[in-house]
DNA sequence: AAAGGCAATGTAAAGGTTTACATTTTTGCG
DNA sequence: CGCAAAAATGTAAACCTTTACATTGCCTTT
């Protein structure tokens, strides 16, 4: 690897000067600029990020961080794409880690960001009250925080409107004659299962339907669980006519506990997920869901936070995303 | 953020005594020790892995790429996780990049590994011939090929037995009674598609079946190409009676277009993928599928990394794990 | 008690940039 | 042509580490 010396040598100039061309200063006459391009294309000449991130003031390092709770949820990898595009469009790199909804990991890359001096990160908090991204954004580190809000501190946002789109789930259900309509909530700290919830509680009390605490279940996100609350609503009795299922990964295990007691979809029981699928109308039946514009969302927080980093002053964004029910076979 | 020096004033010590606290030199007294522990506790200092990195030579900085071809396919995705478990329980952090096939930007990105530093990189090459990670390689920098395979140069590989998982699926589809077998195969210039046509094409010819070019298509492995040319052979006649499919998202394409035609899997069309899906379960009807051991791959590849980093003049390695066919429901 | 040896610690350079400030060159004008 | 101002370029410090080498201080040995 050569360096900005090298580049200088050969040029016969000086560093700066070869520094000024690298960053398009216009302080430089055209004849220089030429001959030193030209000795950087001789040598193949790359500037070191290492070494130039370590020298530059924030803002301007080309460089962000993404955490992500979980990368195999399709509904993180389609932020993760938004994310991406909008950083490779303006030459930044992304650095991504995987939480695991981990607090000890996720401490963790909140430390490597720092000392890897990202310009920024962007992240889904692993709690509504999240000490740590606290901490870092204290240290006037930016951060945009997507799809699940942050408590006590004022932060570029962006999110779904989770409420709404957990009350036309439901309220579609309830138009279609269902009055038991059963719940798969998710994680109580996060800010999107509470929203969901609520969406869910209020639509049945619009309908004047009780909101009967045996047909909810609070599962961890994951399809496993989906697949084993499924399976316990499905045994009560009454049994609930319908599910309502607060995330992507939950909605097909629940899918697959249907199929285990060899219920008809939906004849015997309607089933709604949250979140979409690519692969969603492959499914059997295909599956109604609450499509969030995840690809959206990651796309916005990576503009918010270039906008911040033009401007540290500005004020706190937040930007909620309408989310849209899409009809399909399950209900 | 507090640097070495106010840590070492602090403890009044020399920089160099708090380095070697740091890192855990043992030339250091335990009073000593224990003193700048403290000033580094009450300064809640974390050492900067920017300036650490661009002072310590390589393998010891931590820092790991991935170049990742789409990470919304789920195969990939779990190759991510299997990386990210290995680099997470090293402490190194993980610099992961999405190349979306395009040699523009996976250069880029190669680029960005370079001039960030990285100790190694670990990717599926883009193209069977790929000049510009050769390129790297030849700098020296340790890189690890993984799910395909890379030509021109002897660099450590984790791939899966394609030839075999294929042979496999054909001579159960051929076991199965199907002697019109259609294949709708990858993209072209890599080494997974051609190891899996050659299966496909093997186990014809073992079942002294004709291979027959109007029954093979080559996709871009994208669900929308596997709809398209599912599509394609199914409109001919005769039809085939069975596909096999080159990859996951062009599995569940196929699978959408034989819902559109309205044909009974696996009566009418019989159906295997290759690659598992976490929802191949819920699938209509249940894929069948050639699972790839994707977790294992990312694991032993960030392994194969680590251990290069050791020992740089360790000899190529090259393993080749075993996928496995995992028959549900689609033939 | 002096000298030698060794362990602990300190000093300073190096790594590749950016940038404030200093210096040189060019330009414009009388 | 000469001078001032402006433009271009150069010099050197700074960013935060690691580490080779120098120094200090203590213990052992004779």
């Amino acid at each position: 690897m050569s360096s900005l010396t090298d580049v200088a040598k050969r040029a016969q100039v000086s560093i700066a000067t070869v520094s000024r061309v690298i960053n398009h200063s216009d302080k430089v006459v055209e004849k220089t600029r030429v001959a030193v391009q030209k000795a950087m294309d001789e040598l193949g000449y790359q500037p070191n990020r290492v070494a130039r991130r370590l020298r530059q003031k924030g803002g301007r390092r080309h460089l962000l961080g993404l955490i992500l709770p979980d990368i195999q949820n399709p509904f993180f990898a389609e932020i993760a794409r938004g994310v991406e595009d909008v950083a490779y469009a303006n030459q930044f790199a992304m650095i991504l880690c995987i939480s695991d909804e981990n607090p000890t990991k996720e401490a963790f890359y909140l430390n490597v960001m720092q000392a890897e001096s990202v310009d920024g990160v962007i992240l889904p908090p692993i709690a509504e009250r999240d000490a740590a991204v606290l901490k870092l954004a204290q240290s006037g580190m930016p951060i945009v925080t997507v799809d699940r809000t942050l408590h006590g501190a004022s932060i570029d946002t962006v999110e779904v409107d989770n409420f709404q789109g957990a009350y036309e789930a439901v309220e579609h259900l309830i138009k279609l004659g269902h009055k038991r309509i059963g719940l798969i909530a998710g994680r109580a700290n996060l800010s999107t299962s509470r929203d969901r919830r609520r969406g869910y509680e209020e639509a049945l009390a619009a309908a004047k339907l009780p909101v009967r605490p045996e047909y909810i279940r609070v599962g961890d996100n994951k399809q496993a669980s989906g697949r084993g609350l499924a399976d316990e609503l499905l045994s009560l009795s009454p049994r609930p006519t319908a599910l309502f299922v607060s995330n992507n990964l939950m909605a097909v295990g629940a899918l697959e506990a249907i199929h285990m007691k060899k219920l008809k979809v939906p004849q015997e029981v309607a089933l709604i997920g949250f979140d979409d699928l690519p692969w969603a109308e492959a499914l059997d039946p295909p599956l109604t869901v609450v499509r969030q514009p995840a690809y959206e969302v990651g796309r916005a927080a990576a503009e918010m936070l270039l906008k911040r980093l033009g401007d540290r002053s500005l004020p706190a964004a937040w930007l909620r995303l309408r989310p849209r029910l899409i009809v399909r076979n399950s209900c």
